[in-house]
RNA sequence: GUGGGUGUGGCGGAAUGGUAGACGCACCGGACUUAAAAUCCGUUGGGACAUAGUCCUGUGGGGGUUCGAGUCCCCCCACCCGCACCA
């Protein structure tokens, strides 16, 4: 037995090595304004929480972004591609809650915990970019462009109704609030009245919406997701008169996207919070308790679908300013205060609520559109949504749903009755977070000359250290010191502004920092001029909305502020799927960790009680079902190419993952035939090519070049699974071409050099390593151009084509590539002579190395 | 409700309109071994028959376009995701 069909590597001693290496030759770092002419590319993965440890996502998310970066910069490209921490947020203040650990202390010991880790995954980044959000030297500079984002008007301060987490004890931004819950506690959320720092993120509605057909290398669905959240609606608001004022209100103002069908008004229908039902409710019990049930109504989806719609008749009367008609005026438990104006028109014939909400009440139903003007059908129980054409309508009636909307709009305007109107989802960003673990924001309340900036020789404003968590709230209120300041106007007491930015606004121009993250301003020009935007950015999902959305305000904020020359942060972007596992439970149906499972033909069963398991669902990786799987703990057993090679290789990274021990063994098989190969093919090294090379070795040169071919497309696609399946094919073929001749000898060294380089992005190390002993004298693999296809040997020199009668496969036949035609069909004609026995052939069709296919009949 | 996506062997998945099931996992069979591990080789969509072979069938269902459809078009079904009392 010979050494090469022993030897095993050695993960465990090669990795740290070929790590050390990397890091000595520099191989990843940047500078901030490179000289070279080589192209930028800048490769940035969604930057971690340091919770403590890396999970599988992560593993996940920057193997992708490593592919990347290592496939471009052997593309020739001068690659960007750091990492930081998103350092601050409420984990650190429970710990610190808990554990009596300050928060600063926790979050550091977590960020060199999991940097670590990182280093042990051999991920190509350059940490010399490394920084965390709680830097002050970060958050610092944060302040600074808040600051000018005030100075430029995007700043406003202003009393708001905010929904409250009375557990956390914090506002959260309506992105936040989930099914009525806060997105973190889960605890129903209360609206209260606050004074509140706002960020006019509505200013650039228009624009982002805009923008999002310029994002042609985002997911359709991220896009879509966030034109939806932006919700651009155009329509009108019209002024409806009340027959008899209430409390001084004279009118009531509904917005509208269906002016075209005011003539089929039934009601008129307002918020349980609207002035008009608060004006009603001073002097109408009923109306009194009946907001008051609407207030007591869940918001959570649950809630809203089994809720009835629900309305109570004020006896109040509007005037409809095209009909002149007077109609009722109604409360109703399912117009919302916060969209439009709070008040609706009801109009039955076209929308399925109002119709529901007529004929629960009794309210009159007339028909105003119709599919024709000859078709004017009787409505039932469905409204006619869609479009169609006006009827029973005045001056409206014959024209089309679309030509009466402007029709509508212009009559309104005419007679001083409304006005065409443009309306957004969107609302302004609500920043200020009652929290300690953020950055603070560079405020002063001075109570004769309002809030000011903090002047820019007192920045950072820094955290204080020594605060306590006794009590609940925000301890910076607590702080006996920190909050009393002079004015920087009048110099007289003032007090610090004591809540800090909602930890969104750190990671909305981080990207923009690691461009420059030592610079003494927020960014540098030249730096981000180079850079930005970030060509592939890549990270989950579950930021589809908000990260996204904020960071693409706060890019063209800074835009404004001049920060950044670019409106867009993230030309590329790539979501990838989770990573899942089947969950356990034991008899008593208590989660069980995989390790503590025992899987046999059998059955499942607990490894140290032997009790039978209950295999569940496969679900995302999460720490409450117990279905995780530790990196640490893989790396350790396998080795880090395994893990990354696992996870790109058993299906499309879009898609989730599902980790499995059989499959991680399968990947970690494959390491090892790679270097056994690897090992026998450097002991018969042949660098130069012999002059003619013909048969079996021509052929291994052919798939070689093939599969150069084919890694790369595939690559580019983000189609990392399929690069895997050709890298085993090609690995399959070497190590099935057998026989010592020089020509062989050469196809195989040359197909074992190619695969090396193919590898390298994803199984750095084994990369490094298997590279080392074929090609010693060429250095680190990290370094090595992409290898290119020779075009010559992806011509073939022959083909197997297919032969088909009537479209049915009959036979296949080999055939020399770029075969004349007739002597194609010759041949395929001979190969299925038997079944065209008897039939004659209407039609030959030929597909040049592809296809004949024989249209016969009887 | 609304917008989007997905549907291919036991499983994950391949497949510029041109031989469906590459590649991996699992399974089964074999080699090596005292044995195990490791490694290597081979079979495996379903079905029928005259079983070294031949044929039928097969990409959620139904139509259509085409010489030819997993792929394009129309209708339907199922599942997943986002948004949602949005006027």
């Amino acid at each position: 037995m010979s050494d090469t069909e022993t030897a095993r590597y050695d993960f465990a001693q090669a990795e740290p090595h070929w790590q050390e290496q990397w890091e000595k030759a520099g191989c990843f770092t940047a500078l901030d304004v490179p000289s070279g002419d080589r192209p930028k590319y800048y490769v940035l993965e969604m930057f971690p929480y340091p919770s403590g440890k890396i999970h599988m996502g992560h593993v996940r998310n920057y193997t992708l972004g490593d592919v990347v970066a290592r496939y471009k910069r052997a593309q020739g490209f001068d690659v960007l591609h750091p990492m930081g921490w998103d350092a601050f947020g409420l984990p650190a203040e429970n710990a610190a809650r808990e554990n009596k650990a300050d928060p600063a202390s926790w979050t550091y010991a977590n960020i060199a915990n999991m940097r670590g880790e990182l280093q042990r995954m051999g991920f190509s980044l350059d940490w010399t970019r490394e920084f965390a959000t709680c830097d002050p030297e970060y958050y610092g500079q944060q302040q600074k462009i808040f600051l000018d984002f005030w100075k430029a008007g995007l700043v406003e301060r202003r009393a708001a109704s905010v929904n409250w987490d009375p557990v956390d004890m914090t506002v959260l931004a309506n992105e936040q609030v989930i099914d009525g819950r806060g997105w973190r506690s889960g605890a129903l959320v209360e609206k209260k009245k606050l004074s509140q720092w706002f960020l006019k993120i509505t200013d650039f509605a228009p624009e982002l919406l805009a923008g999002l057909d310029t994002l042609e290398r985002w997911p359709e669905r991220v896009r879509l997701m966030q034109e939806n959240w932006i919700g651009y609606s155009q329509g009108a608001d019209v002024v409806f008169p009340l027959a008899e004022p209430v409390a001084g209100i004279e009118s009531v103002t509904v917005y509208t996207t269906r002016p075209d069908t005011l003539f089929g008004m039934s009601f008129l229908a307002v918020a349980p919070e609207h002035p008009v039902a608060k004006a009603v409710a001073e002097t109408n019990a009923g109306a009194l308790k009946f907001i008051a049930e609407c207030a007591s109504q869940g918001t959570s989806e649950a809630a809203i679908e089994t809720a009835e719609k629900r309305g109570f008749a004020t006896g109040l009367e509007v005037v409809n300013p095209l009909t002149g008609a007077k109609y009722p005026v109604w409360i109703a438990n399912f117009v919302l205060m916060d969209y439009g104006t709070g008040a609706i028109f009801g109009c039955p014939c076209g929308d399925q609520r109002d119709l529901d909400f007529a004929r629960k009440y009794g309210l009159p139903v007339s028909v105003v559109v119709a599919p024709s003007v000859d078709d004017v059908p009787v409505i039932g129980a469905k409204a006619l949504d869609g479009a169609g054409v006006i009827v029973n309508s005045g001056f409206l009636t014959g024209l089309s749903t679309v030509e009466a909307k402007p029709a509508a709009i212009a009559e309104l305007e005419k007679i001083g009755a409304g006005k065409g109107v443009t309306n957004w989802r969107l609302r302004d960003w609500g920043i200020s977070r009652q929290r300690y673990w953020g950055c603070p924001i560079p405020v002063i309340h001075c109570e004769a000359c309002g809030p000011q900036a903090v002047p820019d020789d007192q920045l950072p404003v820094k955290l204080p250290a020594d605060v306590s968590f006794e009590k609940p709230g925000n301890p910076l209120d607590h702080h006996p010191s920190w909050s009393k300041v002079s004015c920087p106007v009048c110099g007289g007491e003032a007090r610090r502004e004591t809540d800090t930015f909602d930890t969104f606004i750190d990671s909305s121009w981080y990207f923009a920092r690691f461009c420059s993250p030592r610079a003494a301003s927020p960014t540098k020009l030249a730096a981000v001029n180079h850079w930005l935007p970030v060509d592939q950015y890549v990270g989950g999902i579950e930021h589809a909305i908000l990260h996204l959305l904020y960071a693409r305000f706060f890019t063209r904020a800074m835009e404004k502020t001049g920060y950044v020359t670019v409106k867009e942060p993230f030309a590329g972007l790539f979501t990838q799927g989770m990573v899942t596992h089947e969950s356990y439970k034991d008899v008593d149906g208590g989660w069980l960790y995989p390790e503590q499972v025992v899987k046999s033909a059998e059955g499942a069963t607990h490894r140290d009680t032997g009790l039978p398991v209950v295999v569940g669902r496969i679900e995302k990786m999460s720490k409450s079902k117990r279905n995780t799987v530790d990196p640490g703990a893989i790396v350790g057993r396998y080795g880090a190419d395994t893990a990354r090679w696992f996870v790109l290789s058993d299906n499309p990274p879009e898609r989730d993952v599902e980790w499995t021990e059989s499959g991680v063994q399968g990947a970690s098989r494959f390491v090892q035939r790679l270097y056994r190969l690897a090992v026998s093919v450097a002991g018969e090294r042949r660098v130069v090519q012999p002059a003619v090379i013909a048969g079996e070795a021509k052929k291994l040169r052919q798939q070689t070049h093939r599969t150069i071919a084919a890694v790369t497309e595939a690559l580019e696609s983000f189609a990392f699974n399929v690069a895997v399946a050709k890298l085993y094919e090609l690995s399959g073929a070497i190590s099935g071409a057998s026989g010592d001749t020089d020509e062989l000898l050469f196809a195989r060294f040359e197909g074992a050099d190619i695969i090396a380089r193919l590898v390298a992005p994803m199984m750095p190390h084994l990369g490094e390593e298997i590279f080392a002993r074929l090609r010693p004298e060429l250095g680190l693999v990290a370094l090595q151009p992409w290898p290119k296809a020779d075009p010559v040997l992806l011509v073939l020199d022959e083909v197997t084509i297919a032969v088909q009668v009537n479209g049915k496969l009959r036979g296949t036949i080999i055939i020399p590539a770029g075969q004349a035609a007739e002597l194609t069909l010759a041949a395929a004609e001979a190969a299925v002579a038997s079944v065209l026995a008897g039939q004659s052939i209407v039609k030959k069709i030929h597909v040049p190395d592809r296809i004949v296919n024989f249209v016969v009949k009887p």
